[in-house]
RNA sequence: GCCCCCAUAGCUCAACUGGAUAGAGCACCGGUCUUCGGAACCGGGUGUUAGAGGUUCAAAUCCUCUUGGGGGCGCCA
């Protein structure tokens, strides 16, 4: 809706006001009885905005132009709304995007098992897929696995420790999981272990992420990366860039001008820096991508400036980079913040959570909220089965719409919309909101935020429950309850196809 | 010490990206059931948008400083 009328103001404002500035279309305020207010004409004098006004009637879409300066407001012919809604139903060829979109997320160390905050970037990750997909784009997804390196020679070391009994090396890994596969390496050799442990703790980890629906396209193995040579390769297309010195027996990458200082890709005992492969996997995600997205945790946006320079130096645009850095979760039990001490015990692990709470109710919490803002997950509330719950108010009021077809024993997917001419005034603000739907998808692609759409269907859904209490959908009047199971339909929709977008469940009856 | 993110009603969060009188849910009080699902609906009030300046016709939103919370700054990953 919002995307059609600013094409409309727009195509005015350019042909008969030679404008082509910046203008915004927003809801109208309660108090001035209209829809849509746009700030359009702000710069207008008294003619154009008469003229103006003039040009926006002769559209016949509006009941109303109304001037506040600096806004001009407008109110919609009830045939334009049911028009625009009965667009709901067509069936549109997907536009499809040219740009190839490879995002990035979760890529947890194999090194142990999930937490919360891994979920929280899981279900961004995966939400911002499925909603880039259904916007046309065509989106791999990625998880990075660290199979090689200091952690995982400290996971192979702690592993042996645990079998032959002795103390974990320091910051070393154990913990029930960790035991397990000590207990089957039997007489494997260092670097057998090493594999071994990485499937297995891989397998956790994809388990985990099974139980909230979220799956990968690709696993892209670091280790891969260095023995096809990659990292070398990388390496010596910085030195050809003129980008890399040698100070003190390494050498150093110059990102000193984006970054705080410069940073070292070759250790002086020659070893590669994660810095380096990173440099090496994010070189060859654009070989295989136009659009990258990272979802990485908010404990590591010091790295952002330093990979973005790095692959300015290589000839990419960083813009075609996206870091989105989400913040800590913290779990509480209604008043009480969770301590998290692995070494009390009292550790929860991401399946832990969603064993507790249930796949619904993880993915609507911890996409509810925006990426970069701390956020508070309360096991309790997220429990509960009541209107409190935010995720069952929204299911609800889809089973409440299945409930009514059945009742009218028909079929949503049979029924034939009609008589969409006989819904009145009554249905003015649920009409306008199930129009509003592809411009909030279109918000979520434009600034990677999925959360936008959680907040949409809860509007939606509390439209419809208002709707529903005010207005018998089933009548005596056959024309009339046509017309409105043909709206309920449109609703059920949405409500569908957004639920499917968050990955979480639209049952029938609850 | 330097850098990044955050601060909105008692609580959890929105605010269409700089717009009008800052909105929802919960909690609290009262109401709505012979009718399609009461897991619902209706009504009631709450704000110095952490604070102080600044830019703008217009600031929760942008800039500066202060306070508080989280995080990051090694030839770590």
């Amino acid at each position: 809706m919002y995307g059609k009328l600013k094409n409309l103001i727009g195509k005015i404002l350019a042909e008969k006001f030679a404008f082509d500035g910046f203008f915004q279309v927003s809801p109208a305020p309660k108090f001035t009885g209209c829809d849509y207010a746009t700030n359009a004409g702000r710069k207008f004098d008294e003619n154009q905005l008469q003229a103006f006004r003039e040009e926006l009637l002769k559209t016949g879409i509006f009941e109303k132009v109304k001037f506040i300066p600096p806004f001009t407001n407008l109110k919609l012919k009830m045939d334009f709304l049911r028009n625009s809604f009965s667009e709901i139903f067509e069936e549109k060829p997907k536009t499809k995007r040219k740009e190839k979109i490879l995002i990035e997320f979760v890529s947890a160390n194999p090194t142990g098992l999930l937490h919360i905050g891994h979920l929280r970037g899981a279900v961004i990750g995966d939400t911002l897929s499925r909603i880039l997909k259904e916007s046309g784009f065509d989106v791999i997804k990625e998880y990075y696995v660290n199979d090689r390196g200091r952690q995982i020679d400290l996971l192979t070391q702690s592993i042996l420790a645990i079998k032959n009994k002795k103390p974990v090396p320091e910051g070393g890994y154990q913990g029930k999981e960790i035991e397990e596969i000590a207990e089957k390496i039997k007489d494997k050799s260092g670097e057998e272990i090493k594999e071994f442990a990485v499937a297995c703790l891989l397998d956790e980890i994809k388990k985990d992420l099974k139980k909230i629906d979220v799956e990968f396209d690709s696993f892209f193995s670091e280790k891969k990366l260095y023995e096809d040579k990659k990292v070398d390769e990388i390496l010596e297309i910085l030195k050809k860039k003129n980008a890399v010195f040698e100070k003190e027996g390494a050498l150093w990458l110059d990102v000193k001008e984006a970054d705080e200082k410069d940073r070292v890709l070759v250790k002086s005992d020659r070893s590669a820096t994660y810095f380096l492969s990173d440099i090496a996997y994010h070189y060859d995600k654009f070989k295989r991508a136009q659009i990258l997205i990272n979802i990485w945790g908010a404990d590591h946006h010091g790295y952002v400036a330093r990979v973005k320079k790095a692959i300015s130096i290589l000839g990419f645009n960083p813009e075609n980079l996206k870091v989105i850095l989400y913040q800590i979760v913290r779990l509480k039990r209604g008043n009480e913040v969770l301590k998290m001490s692995k070494r009390d015990g009292t550790y929860l692990l991401a399946r832990d959570v969603i064993d507790e709470v249930g796949r619904d109710a993880v993915r609507f919490f911890l996409i509810s909220r925006k990426a970069d803002a701390q956020f508070d997950f309360d096991l309790e509330l997220a429990k509960k089965k009541t209107n409190q719950n935010p995720v069952f108010y929204l299911q609800y009021a889809h089973a409440r719409i299945c409930s009514v077809f059945e009742k009218a024993k028909t079929k949503s997917e049979d029924f034939e919309v009609k008589n969409l001419n006989l819904l009145g005034e009554e249905t003015r603000e649920l009409l306008k909101k199930a129009c509003e739907f592809e411009d909030v998808l279109k918000n979520c692609v434009e600034d990677f935020s999925p959360h936008y759409l959680t907040v949409y269907l809860s509007e939606l859904a509390t439209l419809f429950h208002n709707f529903y209490e005010k207005t018998r959908v089933i009548t005596d009047d056959i024309e009339v309850t046509s017309a409105r199971l043909s709206l309920l339909k449109g609703i059920l929709q949405i409500l569908r196809r957004g639920l499917n977008l968050l990955g979480i469940s639209a049952p029938e009856k609850m």
